[in-house]
DNA sequence: AAATATAATGAAACCGGTTGCATTAATAGT
DNA sequence: ACTATTAATGCAACCGGTTTCATTATATTT
């Protein structure tokens, strides 16, 4: 029922492999059977078949945006979400198309019927393990990391300078609002994101000569409830901080609940900054300090690099850093 | 490279037809010549490609997730994301992958290339015009649409069941907090959705005899400034209402952020109720009473309905409603 | 005008599977 | 033992494009 090249070939008076090259603008067909081509096509709405192109081209224009299943919310994530929305926005001006997958673990990952052969490339969210990555790399999967980093020959990763973004959330506590007791509440220091967060927290200690309130506090889950949870661990002690800075906005949330809840207040009693300027953090009460990081744009730069890895095989490893920007809010 | 379906033909000295069929298990080759060639294909480590599989079965086992252009967010949106959360839960259980499309209009939505021909049918959130249904359903393509309804022969309908969530907040704020001076702020009344919610705003007041505190007040999007900048408009009025029903919870934290900051409580002073439960409403001070929308739930019955129309082709239109839960926090 | 170079075209193979139909092997019937 | 069925298998066409290579039409050179 749909039209084909050879209906439009027929029309046109040719055969197929003209067709197909005047409709791709090879240098092999003469212009005025081009044009004709080109007419009989528009007329009939002739749009190729991808799949038997991508069969015949062995390049499908899709692209994976691989998950890990573990742990949902995926996309509802306050941080994945926006990236994937960059990523859609880019992929779709470039022509390309994101399909996604959700997998357990690494033999998972390369089960998945469309990821085996049917994909130009990858991109990574979650916290995957590094044998995933090199995975990839063995089978010659162009590949995008974002927010992690491995050393290896054929990747990119997409990395927001999150030491340079608590380095500011830091500078601003101590210099712009005086504080010098600084409680640190983070999730797993294994991740390179928040491990780099930990180190700008300890070096602008370091900086600006000031000790150590404490050993930073860890929660399970970055989620409201353990960041209240912690907070309240933090609370009981005798010597209470002046300062929260929190690894994410969620866990800085849940803190500054917590803080209310003993009848302390935000910011006179305890400031608290967070980081990742999710979408709630402008709605709390106070309103929150922290660092932007611009999603987005880390999406949109995932699909340029991945295309760059595409159509350019054997292009070594970069790392691409995206900058982000304090926001000082009334939570400080 | 890969391993294909001729090289564990050869391997188990049948033909390709065999040996498709073995692997499919058609009761057409002997047991025996079936194990011979699957032991062959898992020691190869054989993948169908799925492109040829694609192509030679015209089912892809893709399906498309659409999203209309003109307003980001796309999946970073508190509705939308969880609804693709729980697609993709459903469509990896089943087998399916998902593709994102966005698009500006009808003539775009159809010129996706992928859309084109290589899924087996699609799911329509956001508010897309009745002629893309329409178009769909010409071009026999298999298709759910979520939270929006048009007279149709062979689409499903998901939908929250709107009229009922906003009835239970109004009795509630009616029956058990004894309001009667009742606001209501929503979007465009337009759309299905908050037409149904106006609905039972206005059957409730019916039902239990109290007359309307005023027409409803309508923001331009559904955002926490918009909520804001409405809620001051009705602080403006010397009347001022006991209670406020917000047709989304994004909304309701505008209102809270304004009546808070006109220096009156909540929900002491004015109440306020919003609608979908998103992960801010629990987070905000008071946490917000809201209508939980279990959006997980609309993805996956989205798909296992959208699975149902593309394997019984012909099925009539129908309307799939899904419960939600009034959920009593502090802000009533 | 003939020989040679170059521009356009088409036939057919290919991508990697699935499936209708003809054919051969195995089993049943008399 | 010989034919009639039925069970297994393979050949080849097909899905809808792209691309190599041979071939024909046109242009250039002498």
């Amino acid at each position: 029922m749909p039209v084909k090249l050879i209906d439009i070939a027929r029309l046109a008076g040719v055969s197929k492999a003209t067709a197909s090259r005047a409709l791709h603008g090879s240098p092999l067909v003469k212009e005025e059977t081009r044009r004709l081509v080109m007419e009989k096509a528009e007329e009939l709405k002739y749009k190729p078949n991808s799949l038997a192109q991508a069969m015949a081209t062995k390049r499908s224009g899709i692209v994976g945006f691989l998950m890990y299943k573990k742990n949902p919310p995926y996309v509802s994530h306050s941080f994945f979400g926006p990236v994937l929305d960059g990523a859609i926005e880019e992929a779709s001006n470039r022509g390309y198309h994101i399909v996604l997958a959700a997998a357990d673990d690494m033999e998972d990952t390369f089960d998945e019927h469309f990821i085996q052969d049917s994909i130009d490339g990858a991109m990574l969210v979650s916290f995957y393990p590094k044998e995933v990555i090199k995975e990839f790399e063995r089978r010659g999967i162009p590949l995008v990391v974002i927010n992690d980093f491995v050393e290896s020959n054929n990747n990119a990763f997409v990395i927001d300078d999150n030491y340079n973004g608590a380095c500011a959330i830091m500078e601003h506590l101590i210099k712009d609002r005086g504080h010098s007791k600084i409680a640190h509440i983070t999730e797993r220091l294994e991740h390179p994101s928040f491990h780099a967060r930990y180190r700008g927290f300890l070096d602008m200690h370091e900086k600006h000569k000031i000790k150590l309130y404490s050993k930073p506090y860890t929660a399970r889950h970055t989620t409201f409830q353990e960041g209240s949870r912690v907070m309240e661990k933090v609370l009981s002690r005798k010597n209470l901080p002046t300062a929260v800075f929190a690894a994410t906005d969620t866990l800085a949330l849940g803190a500054i609940h917590a803080i209310k809840k003993a009848g302390l207040r935000v910011p006179e009693d305890i400031a608290v900054a967070g980081y990742d300027d999710i979408a709630a953090a402008s709605m709390s009460d106070p309103p929150l300090t922290t660092v932007s990081v611009d999603r987005l744009r880390i999406g949109r730069s995932a699909v340029t690099a991945l295309i760059e890895q595409i159509s350019e095989p054997g292009k070594p490893s970069r790392v691409i850093t995206i900058k982000n920007r304090l926001i000082v809010r009334d939570s400080t």
